[in-house]
DNA sequence: GTGACTTTGTGAATCAATTCCCAAAGAAAA
DNA sequence: TTTTCTTTGGGAATTGATTCACAAAGTCAC
């Protein structure tokens, strides 16, 4: 199986065998970059693991504007909540890149969480672990500036996507800059402008869709 | 059992002997106003249920300013997150009112988890929960302007704490007005500038460490 | 390969919210 | 009570970020 998916909450509990059996009733789906997978308000029951590519979580606003919850690589679970706290899908599911997901049913699930505690202990350590996230990135949005939050983004999107290379971390993001405006939750112009600002002084190699973090000291230096 | 007690998430899924035997494991623990359960930081492997009063979990930031993450009632669980997720604590818990807890410890809720499928799902929905509301919480903080958050605040605290009265939702939330900016995440000033606008308006009454609500409709109308 | 659409870069005006005030009212302590 | 500390109310200056507007690059479709 695949490494990615082997460290996944859902399999990591398991051995060998009962990891593939697991994974045997799942049903892979392939999505095109921009393919919605499902869309806040409707109804779900299944949860996802990314196989390959990127997917992002996003959430409209009422006036029409949006914001990234979240962007999804290799080995990422994501629409869980629908199939744990029965509801409507809170977030849509939109590929940035070509990708390859796994699809897991309420009705294949449940036998696994009845008759192995390891998995259900190993779920609720992903969704605590979310939570943790999650109250870092509030008190973020409350106390930290934009350049703050763009520094911590380019930071934390490094840490999943990033390549060592010559001169720095290498992070094909493939968020236009609107997007990733979206995630740290500022205007379009605001992070250009942040990042820009990071680019004159060295810190990173701006190109579209992707990033060089030249200067990781700094960076988390100005993240915090 | 008390019966906020037993709609906790912990309870709700067993019979009644279960959750009665579960509850004798489970330490009380008396807390006065303003002292502190746990902080931010410490170790810990034990979660709490709220039996009565009321908890506020709080976060700070480097240079010292605080943020409310939210204020707990009779029947709320918190402190679990390090408990599934071994790891420092990320809040800060402290008692906003006289309160009583009870304490659980990793060792005393193993046995459940592994034994009780239904106890790690009622958990697992539990968590699914909490991620949702902080999902809307952070697309709030985002999107949403401080008088916006703050009518949302209320609305909430209202229908947690709040008793219906001839005036309106009377809602005792024990909070000074510093903690309530802190919980939507604002200056004292400008929370205070908008509480004062509302009550003008009267959609809204102060009193100290309380409000009436008056006209939930414009509030809610206002909260979104 | 050329035109059309998308994405990026940047300056100027505007605005919401913060910071810094201080005064008044309440609550708690002496 | 009287004093002291905390909490609330509100006005003025400042600021970080948004909005608006437009130019320059890139990318895609035909």
């Amino acid at each position: 199986m695949d490494e990615n998916l082997r460290a996944a909450p859902l399999f990591k509990a398991l051995d060998d065998e009962a990891a593939a059996s697991l994974r045997k009733s799942m049903a892979a789906q392939i999505v095109k970059k921009g393919q919605i997978l499902f869309q806040e308000g409707q109804a779900g029951d299944r949860l996802y693991l990314v196989k390959s590519g990127k997917i992002k979580l996003s959430h409209a606003s009422g006036d029409g504007r949006e914001s990234v919850l979240m962007v999804l690589g290799p080995g990422d679970m994501f629409g869980e909540l629908s199939l744990f706290d029965p509801g409507p899908r809170t977030s849509t599911a939109i590929a940035v890149t070509d990708s390859e997901v796994l699809g897991l049913g309420n009705t294949d699930l449940k036998p696994w969480l009845e008759g192995r505690p390891e998995v259900a202990q190993a779920l609720l350590q992903a969704l605590a672990h979310r939570l943790r996230r999650n109250s870092e990135i509030m008190s973020d949005l409350v106390f930290a500036d934009v350049p703050g939050r763009v520094a911590k983004a380019l930071l934390e999107l490094g840490e999943k996507f990033g390549v060592k290379s010559s001169a720095g971390l290498s992070v094909h993001h493939d968020l236009t800059q609107e997007e990733l405006a979206q995630l740290v939750g500022a205007s379009r112009e605001t992070v250009n402008k942040a990042l820009a600002d990071f680019a004159s002084r060295g810190w990173i190699k701006l190109e579209t869709r992707s990033v060089d973090l030249l200067d990781l000291e700094r960076l988390i230096k100005r993240a915090k």
